[in-house]
DNA sequence: AGTTTAACGTTAAACATTTGACAGACTTTA
DNA sequence: TAAAGTCTGTCAAATGTTTAACGTTAAACT
């Protein structure tokens, strides 16, 4: 047995956290035509050391140029199938509230290839009803849609109390891994990850920046 | 002279980034009667390990108490005094797509005390146009309406590629701190403090959770 | 062709964070 | 009033992250 591929064992978090920032620094700067990319100039753009961001690419499987830098297109390619977003992921949305409905008309998403097939809600009076092009479904029909559509994402917008419910069924109907946008921390088996996007925490984390001076 | 308060002498970053979540939860259990927590108890239901959650604490102007834990009403005020979200904090929401319409509508944040005073555009279809009880006015108001009310925080949730120029307008209107909403990154002046909620990048990180293994 | 030099990749030191361990404090119980 | 037991606060060790330093590679220029 051989360690051939160092570059696919355990990224260290800190890394793949920083991970979708270069992705969306290369994409850009390959849309916006730049061809190559220094790990100087992409630590000036996004605030990191060019010894951060040399030590953080070499765990991706991708070789930069000496007296160039980086491939924009070769980065940008390189990141998405290390990150497994250069293939669509299909995501569903439960709770159809402000916020849901907003990530549900946004565009975006669907363009990097989060693909949401269906919107779910609990409340009786919401469910039927449009947002975009999809009719909001009941959660009885949960099971279902994740199973047909093999969806892999669940994305959380439903109110503080009802999350820790809602999180148990979707990891009954079998999704991967949950994008929670709720305030509440949620408690799931350890082989389906959550991700937490949580607006009030940062708003929080800001406050004391703000005033702690 | 004299170190009399260690308590207020920079806290740890990763330790402010949790006291988001142990507030909400305090406040939760305050909410629910329950009147003691434990480090342990907490700790199991945030995910993290005792001693972790006991030197976290210790970074407050609070102390807990043998055999009983925190009291979570006295836990809940002293987190928020020094997070600085004992008292309200104004806010102003630049950007009025859904996301940010979505946010503006939102109550919760105002519970909180995060008081949006103001919804901004910069598009002229837009601005006029009522989102809840705001009417959007155009970005020429955001030097006045920032002085007038005192705000302190820039919510941004324009396009990618406005951010930047949005965010240099609101440093230059006075504001104390930005939420970044975009997939952009933000350079400020260090006076004033970004913090980023991206839901791509979320996504992404969740992707690489999900499929690396 | 050879030299210069910009940039990478890697090492190891510095720094930050997390964890386990335990003394001491306080409540409870008898 | 004393003993038992539980939970905090803190120390120090272990782990994880960031940074500077430097050898190496290959492009560009003479």
């Amino acid at each position: 047995m051989n360690t051939e591929d160092i570059t696919s064992l355990k990224i260290p978090v800190a890394v793949v956290r920083r991970m979708p920032k270069y992705l969306t620094q290369a994409q850009y700067l390959r849309q916006e035509g730049v061809q190559w990319v220094s790990s100087l100039s992409l630590a000036e753009t996004l605030g990191l050391t060019s010894s951060t961001v040399r030590q953080d690419l070499s765990h991706i499987d991708f070789q930069g140029v000496s007296k160039r830098g980086y491939s924009t297109a070769g980065l940008e390619a390189a990141l998405a199938r290390t990150l497994g977003v250069d293939r669509d992921i299909t995501c569903i949305l439960v709770g159809a509230g402000n916020l849901g409905r907003a990530l549900a008309l946004h565009e975006g998403f669907g363009r990097q290839g989060f693909k949401i097939v269906g919107v779910f809600d609990s409340s009786p009076a919401v469910v039927g009803k449009k947002v975009g092009h999809f009719i909001v479904r009941p959660m009885s029909s949960l099971v279902a849609v994740v199973a047909e559509k093999k969806v892999e994402i669940g994305i959380l917008s439903v109110p503080h109390e009802a999350a820790q419910a809602v999180a148990d069924q979707l990891i009954l109907s079998r999704v991967r891994g949950l994008l929670n946008l709720t305030t509440a921390h949620l408690r799931t088996p350890s082989a389906v990850p959550v991700v937490d996007t949580r607006v009030l925490s940062s708003l929080r984390e800001l406050a004391y920046a703000v005033r702690s001076r």
